[in-house]
Formats: structure tokens, sequence, C-alpha cells
DNA sequence: TTGAAAGCGCTAACAG
DNA sequence: CTGTTAGCGCTTTCAA
């Protein structure tokens, strides 16, 4: 390992000479920051952030714990987000909570253990105050993505309850009759207390107008698909929206099986793949998510930020899946 | 900030004395035990893992670079990758060099300034060799994934070369005639120098068969679909592979446009997305990939090592694309 | 303009 | 079994 000892006796000065030279910092002659320069080039010396960390007691790194790892959403905002940071000279480190409280305390206890600036995290319940306490008694940020679960702490959300709104809206103008919500169920929350809520957004579309509906609430991970198939063969929607890509894409796959491709169907979290079979979801504000990021974590502010990003209804071929009528799985 | 020093005074103890009852070293009375535990709980105390790794001089995190952020397959061995080193009580870092020499550069001094235990990366060119040799002189392991670049480092690719015959096979014996091959042409390294080489395989395949083939080389980022697409008017294959599934689906799209459905395709790197849409794949294994990281990372010996993983041939539909042909976009 | 010395939080000898 | 001391690599007074 290369210190900036090596590097100052190579150029015959103190280190802390050879530390302010490298940072361009205080008085330093030409002949003294050239020979540094040239000590540390020739030596391949970089700097240990290591050590910078300890002395200057900040760390330039901020963490991030994705909830649900099957979502491909997390990681399309994650190429962004990274790009931000880098452009401000920082660190990701990626975690998952798998979407149980105690792997999400595992993840809380190594970001405080690295004492990161920042901690996003997507709460997966409500019994974590505690470890977020010591996350900010240890100067961190802590702020929570997606989900408004704790009351006392920065956040930064999607607008899903007016994305859903829009997008039953949109379908009720298309005609629909029966509209089914296939939302989400939290395993260690009250999946109707959390907010934002699509289901509420759902509602206030369908209430008073001459549509049936129906609500079902879907769990993220370790579902039982039996219970989407079962719910759309007894109900027959003729309109459906889905929460995530993740059950859009059962859901999808039940439509194909059952062939029922007149259904129309609106999924959340655009992408990729969903644009190439024009599909139509709720589209999320990747940019202006990444840029409160940023905000957040620039602005050394100890008021209480609550964000809510709007999104946009995309809509291809009229909400059908008609082109999907002769795929076979 | 909470530090061993407060823990160690409110257990009237000294900092040693905490440090050691911590981390269960040594010989330590019931008493005192029981004591500096009570106090660490009650100041909800996280040793500062930055000063510990200054001190022990190892750190437990893994610095990860993606080249290409628009490759979902990157992200999705990530998931793995994170699990199992949280296995192994350790941290990842990840950064995107974006298929260029210069931000691989910069990826490589950030996480060498954190004194990763180990860097894995997909070299975009061949020009770093300086920047490795300095993470190496710091005692940090460096290893090549994909791409067989560097001769003198650690490296795990797939065998993307036995991938590609195979599927080139395939195609042959469901009855191809004309065959198209749109491989990756590297931005800053010679493409047919890249190991592994999927013309490689492909030339293997069809030499010697009476059929006709091309080639074509199409760069990971900043394309031109247009070439892609007169590539296959003018040829007019009737069987395609493609080695990424960003080229797949500037393909598959086209196919679509043209309305080619009796054309037969595969693509590298299975995903979700193609699993439901009956599209036959090139396999990786990202189970052993793992595996084989967290060998590389948990042993420590001089020895380069250069491993090869196989690849499955996942055939869907015969590879043919007949599903998606009422499909419009 | 430079160097000496102290100290960030922690751990590892070494003494007691 | 526990405390004292030194030091990881770096930066920052402070004095020269």
């Amino acid at each position: 390992m290369i210190t900036i000892k090596d590097v100052a006796s190579r150029a015959n000065v103190s280190p802390s000479t050879a530390s302010r030279a490298l940072r361009r910092i205080g008085y330093i002659s030409k002949e003294t920051h050239d020979s540094v320069f040239r000590a540390a080039s020739e030596l391949g010396y970089i700097a240990n952030s290591t050590a910078q960390q300890l002395k200057k007691n900040t760390v330039k790194t901020v963490g991030f714990i994705i909830s649900d790892s099957n979502n491909e959403y997390y990681f399309s905002i994650l190429t962004d987000i990274q790009k931000m940071l880098n452009e401000n000279g920082m660190n990701l480190i990626i975690a998952f909570s798998s979407e149980n409280p105690v792997d999400e305390e595992t993840c809380f206890r190594s970001l405080i253990a690295s004492r990161v600036s920042a901690i996003f995290f997507t709460p997966t319940n409500k019994q974590n105050a505690e470890i977020i306490r010591i996350a900010k008694k240890n100067g961190i940020k802590v702020v929570q993505l997606f989900r408004d679960i704790y009351e006392d702490i920065d956040t930064i959300i999607n607008d899903d309850e007016s994305g859903c709104r829009q997008a039953a809206e949109e379908l009720l103008t298309l005609g629909c009759k029966k509209l089914l919500l296939v939302d989400v169920e939290y395993r260690y929350l009250e999946s109707d207390k959390v907010r934002p809520d699509r289901s509420t957004g759902f509602l206030q579309a369908v209430n008073g107008r001459d549509v049936q509906y129906r609500i079902l609430r879907f769990p993220l991970v370790d579902y039982d698909t039996a219970v989407l198939a079962s719910e759309i063969d007894g109900f027959s929607p003729d309109g459906i929206i889905t929460a995530t890509n993740v059950a859009g894409l059962e859901v999808l796959s039940h439509i194909i099986r059952r062939r029922l491709t007149s259904v129309r169907f609106i999924t959340f979290d655009d992408n990729r793949w969903l644009q190439f079979f024009s599909i139509s979801a709720i589209r999320q504000n990747t940019e202006i998510l990444t840029k409160t990021i940023e905000e957040t974590i620039c602005t050394d502010t100890d008021e209480i930020r609550k964000i809510r990003i709007p999104q946009a209804l995309v809509l291809r071929d009229s909400c059908t899946v008609e082109s999907l009528k002769d795929i076979h799985i």
C-alpha cells in the first residue's frame, strides 16, 4: 500500500505538505507542488478514503436499500442515481431488504456502520423506528422512498394514487364496465394504511359511476398466482390495473393463457419491454426523482420534506392486449 | 456520533475492554460483558467500520463496475451477488463505466480510494492496465468478468463461444439456410480479438455446411438501428442470433415491423420477459457465476485463474417468433 | 511556505 | 481479566 508518507519522503517534504499540495490547499511553492505530484504519479498514489473519512468525519457514500429485487423499476432508477452521485463525487452502496423487517434492519446496521451520509430505503414495515433513530443519531440522513410509513422522516413518493385514478378514469372512458385493481398487499404493514394508496385513487374514479369493480390485494413476493387467476376468472373484468410490473406479468400470463385478449390493461412501472409490446403503463418520472434525491442529499436542512412526484399515463393501443392474442405460453 | 469511548465510560471500563467485550474476544468477566452490552444497547452504539477498516487494514466491501446499464443481465446477477456477499458479511459498491475507458478509470480510482477488497469489472478496453496495476499494488483483487482482455488477471467468463455454436447448430437442425449473427462491436477494442468470441462459435457451426451466413458487428451503445434494419432487409435471413438482449429487442422490433415472423430467433441473456413471450435464449448460469465469484473473493491465492462457465440453450416454440405476428409497433 | 504534533475511532500488543 | 499505549493514513491546527 502506497501512503502519503511514501509520497512525502520521495518528494522530500513532510506528509502534511504533501497532503496540502495534492489537495491544492493553502500556499505551496511551485517546486514543491511539482515534486509532490511527480512523486505521487510515479508511485501511483491514490489517497485512502477510509482514512480521509475517519479524519474528516464525512463519508461521500450513499446507501440504497432495495426492497424488491424482482421489480426492475428499482434497478432502472439506480443507473440515473449512480450517475448523479458520481457527478457529485459520491459512491453508491446497495443492499437488499427482501421486503422484510429483519433484513431491513441488517441493511441499516451495515450502512450505519459505514457511516454513509444518507440512507434511502423503501420501508417494509413500521417497526424499525429505533434503528432509524440510531442512524440519525449518527448524523445520517434517512429518506423513505415510495411508501410514506414513518411520519418524521424525509419522504419521496411517486403519486401512485393520482396515477391509479387516471388509469381507472381512462379505462372507464374507453367503455369498461367491470374494473379489477390488483393492488399490493404488504406483509408487515396494514396495506390500506400505506400511502400512497392506489386503491384510494381507484375508488375516486369509480365512485358514483355505473360500473362494477373489485380490488385484490396481492403480495409482492412469495405470492400464489392461483389467487390472481381465480379472481380474474370469477369476476371476468373488462379492464385491469396492476400495481407493479411483477403482478402485471402474472396477469398478462393469465390473460394470454385464457385468451382474454379483449380485456383492457394498464400496469404500473413502465419499462422497455412494456413499450415494446405496446402495453399501457403508468410511468414514474425518473428525472425528477433523481433530481429530488440530489437535492435531498445536498441540502442541509432540519425540516422534514414530504415530496410527491407526479406520474404520467402512457397509453398504447387503447389499452388493449389484442396484440398478444396469438402468443402461446 | 456514539463512539466506543462513550460505551466504555458508561460501562466504567476502558475502551479496549469494551471493544473486546463487544467482539467477544479474549477473556471477559460475565459482569463486564453484561454492563458493556447494556451500555452499548442503551446508547444505540454501532461500531464505526471506517475506523475498524483503517485499523485492521481490511475492508469488507467489494466493488462492481457495470459496463452497460442498459443490459438487464448485469442487474439480474447483482441480486444474487449481493445476497452472497451479505452472507459473507460484506457490502457491495456499484459503479458504471458506460462502456468507455475514461469512466472505467474513474470507477477504478474511486474504488481503489475506498480500498475495497476486490474489484469486478467488465473491461471496455485494453488501456487501463496501469490503474489495474495500482489496484493490485494496493492489495486489491481485480477480476475481469465476461470478457477476457487482460492476460494476467483473474477472469470469469460465460462460454458465449460454445453457446453461440449450439444456437447456430440448433437453427441449422431446424432447417435454416440463411443465418445472421448480430455480434458485438466494441468501441475501444478490436472486436474479433475479444474472447469469448461468439463469431468463432458461430463459424464452427456453419463451416462446411450448405448454408449462407452473415455476421454483423453491432455496438452496445449509441448504435444506429438503421444498420441492423438494412442488414436484415438486404440479406433476408431465416435464422438470427443476437449477442445481447439489447440488440435482441431491436431485432425483434424490426422483425415485427416487417412481419418477418417466419424467421427463427435466438438471443443471448435469458430473462423474464423473454420467457414470457416464448423467445428462445442462451442462458447464463447465475448460480455458478455467483459461486465462482464467492470463491474468488474468499480464496487467497496468487495464481491467476481463468474460469469459463458453460451456458444452456433454452429452446421455446422451435425458435420461431410466430407468436408475435399480430403485434403492432 | 513548510513541518511537528495531535487526533479522528478503533484494535492489538503488552503489562499488570 | 483489564488498562495503557501506540498506531492504522490522513488532515489540521499551530508554530516556525
